[in-house]
Formats: structure tokens, sequence, C-alpha cells
DNA sequence: CAGGAAAACTGACAATTGTCATGTTTTGAC
DNA sequence: GTCAAAACATGACAATTGTCAGTTTTCCTG
């Protein structure tokens, strides 16, 4: 982006500040811009039939929320929900729109980051269809280490409710609960109230490769 | 895209066949551009560690198989296998690559049509992590039915084996052939030989949604 | 800090799905 | 056409997962 357009974009945003369990916009929702997260955590999710919501991604720092429904011009496919309080800059699509066809170097950038979630909801789906319950718990402890980290003692950064992680997951929140405590009888993890740490890492690597 | 870049681009291509079964290209590796789906269908799988093939997307007339890979510059993620007798043609990366950066009104272009799979993408797992096999496999043929038609007797017009709908569907062949033997006894469906017919369709959207 | 609501947890059971074993049918090469 | 290999099909059973019902714990509000 040229400076001149970086600024236009510094003028024109809004930095808007999202308490844990609001929502920043909602499923069928028509989005004027998108948002990048500057700090805290949000879920993405979506309504299934059944009335259980589907968390598709966890976003974080750097990430641009609404992206998607902007570019292809469609209502929001997904809502979105802070999971830990958030910091989020808005930016209108008149600008992203305009920046898109005045400079294709942006438009790449952007094209690279879509290849890139593409890529990881291709390996979303696979892990959801060919894998047990148990891997996919497993996985999603590691994959909140790796990403969001932990603390001193050990314990993940981004704490989840037992149904945002069965919602992640993909399964009832009992049977995600009650992996849970497997899990902590076999000393993989360990627990304290709702924060969850790893304890033996290579042991559950192993049970998320299944076995 | 303007008259110079299509002269180049249709300069370049290279048209190729490629019969039922055989692969376009693999899973990891390296790829030199992209293909033009001109004619055929396939399918793009990925190896799961437990040795499944998850069958990802089918694609037909009109995709572009391997435009992920090349935009992001990365190696395949998934594998594209013909399923039906294919005609496609090669572009070469240089040219992609080249006309993107120049062509901001391609790269928009690109863009949406990414984003249009990706959304896509979000409902399959949605799909795989809410719905019963038995849904599952009801969407599967309607949504064969709806993307490749059917023939004057009302079969499919794609005809994927029992292990190929098992493996878009997510579940074990032995399971999918069950659930189409139940089809059939519950009229939903009409099969002969390995072909298979929508019969009841107002039934069989309402086994989709789950009774 | 009391009280009520929400979240976490557990048990019992049913339904779904996968696995293995085996038989039948179809397909394709010769 | 024949024959072997592959694909299709079914049964029996085990493992996984969901549902419902109820208890305990945690959290929040006044």
């Amino acid at each position: 982006m040229s400076k001149a357009e970086l600024k236009k974009v510094s003028d024109t945003k809004i930095t808007k500040f999202v308490k844990k369990g609001e929502a920043i916009f909602s499923e069928g929702e028509k989005l004027n811009g998108v948002y990048c997260v500057r700090d805290g955590v949000s879920k993405l999710s979506k309504l299934s039939p059944n009335g259980k919501d589907q968390i598709v991604k966890l976003a974080t720092q750097g990430a641009v929320l609404g992206q998607r429904s902007v570019i292809a011009q469609e209502t929001s496919n997904l809502s979105a929900v802070a999971v830990k309080d958030m910091e989020v800059c808005f930016i209108p699509k008149d600008i992203i729109e305009e920046t898109l066809s005045s400079n294709p170097d942006f438009a790449v950038e952007v094209l690279r980051h879509m290849a890139h979630d593409l890529k990881e909801a291709d390996d979303v789906i696979v892990n959801m269809s060919q894998k047990t319950v148990k891997q996919r718990v497993a996985e999603a402890f590691i994959y909140l280490r790796d990403n969001f980290g932990e603390d001193k003692e050990g314990y993940l950064s981004l704490t989840l409710s037992r149904e945002d992680i069965a919602n992640v997951v993909g399964t009832a929140t009992e049977s995600a609960i009650r992996i849970i405590s497997d899990f902590k009888k076999l000393g993989l993890i360990k627990t304290s109230g709702k924060m969850i740490g790893i304890y033996d890492e290579k042991r559950l690597i192993e049970m998320a490769k299944g076995h």
C-alpha cells in the first residue's frame, strides 16, 4: 500500500472495544466493512440446523474479520463473537474495494492470505471427518497452546468454556467434558477451574494421532 | 484481461486429456501452473493419517485446479484425480503471477472466486461436524444431482463408486453402502448397478435435514 | 454474602458408526 | 467367454458418541 493509501486508511478507521461474549457481527448480517483484530480473540461460528453453533475458526491479532463477505459482496456466513476482550478497528468496505482495484500488490496480498485460509479449511474438513472426537479434542489443546500460548503455570492462555471447546471440536458438550476428565485421569492434561494445561505433551500428541 | 493478455494465455496453454482414474497432480506436489477444467470431473482429496482419502471437493467445467497452491506459492495440499474422463488446459504459473500483479481486475476476479470457495468450505465443515452420516449421504445425492444433473431415466449423471461416495461423506465404505441400501428400501432412491437415481426428492431432502 | 442462574460434571442408556469376516456381483484383461 | 481382481453387499459385533436426567460447583448480581 502506498503512503497516501495508508494515510487514508488510518484516517477512516474506527477503533472499537468488544467485551467477551459480545458479538461483532452475526450470521446473515450485511457488512459495511472489515474488522482488523488488534487484540483479544474472536470465535467465528455458524449455526447448524440442529441448533448447535459450530466454531469454524478462532481469530486473533492480525486477523481480518468479514473480509471474505466484503470481497464476495455477500452477507456474512459466520458470526463473530469475542471470547476474550477485544480491540478491533473497522475499515469501511469502500476503502477496501478501492484499494483492491487500484493496487494489485494489495490484492495479491489479500489473495495469498485467503489461499492460506482455504488450505486451513481443507485441513479442518479432513480432521472433522476422519478423526475421532478424542483425537480432535487432543488436537484442539495443542492448537490452542501453539496459537495462543500458555501462562507461567502451564495453563492455556485462552480459556474457553467447555461448551466452546465442544463447538470447536464438533461434539456434544457432555462428550467434551467426559474426554477432558479422561485426559486428566490419564495425566495428559491438568485443570484448575475451567483452565486447562498441557501436562504430557508427547502423549497428548500421540493421542491426537490416534494412540 | 486485456486482449494481449488473453492472447498470451491462449498461446501458452496446453490441452491435456485425463482418463478416469488418472491423477492430474498429487498431494505434496509442486505445481508449475494451474489446470482449467474444460470437460469431465475431478475429485480433490486429501489423505488422512488413518489412510483414508477424504474428498474435499468435486470440480467440473469452469473450475481451476491448483489455483490455491500456485497463489500461496506452496505445494499442493490436495490430490486431483479424474472421476470422469477430462479435458483440462494447463496455464503456467508465470502467466498467472504476471497477470495477477499487472491486472487488478483479474486479481479481484480470482479473489471473489476464492472467497466463494472459502464459504463453501465453511459449510462443509459445519455439515461434517453437525450432521449424521445418513444426513450427509442424502445431501450428497442432492448435491450430485444439482451440480452434475441426471439422465433421462433419472439416474445421476455423475456415477461415483461406493468408496468415493463414502469418501465424500467422510464415512466407512460399508456404512455408505448400508445407507444406500436403506434409502433404496425406503423408496428414496433407486439403483441400477452402481448408478443411483433420486426417486423421492421431497423425502430425501427431509432426510438430509434430519427426519 | 446470599441466592439464583449458569456452567461443569457424572451416570445410565440408546443410537450411531466402524470393523472384521464373508459372500455375491461386476468388471476388465486376455 | 473365462477367470481373477475389484467392487458391492450383508451380518455380527464392538466401539464411539449422543441424549436425558440429575447433581455439584462456580459465578454473578443485588
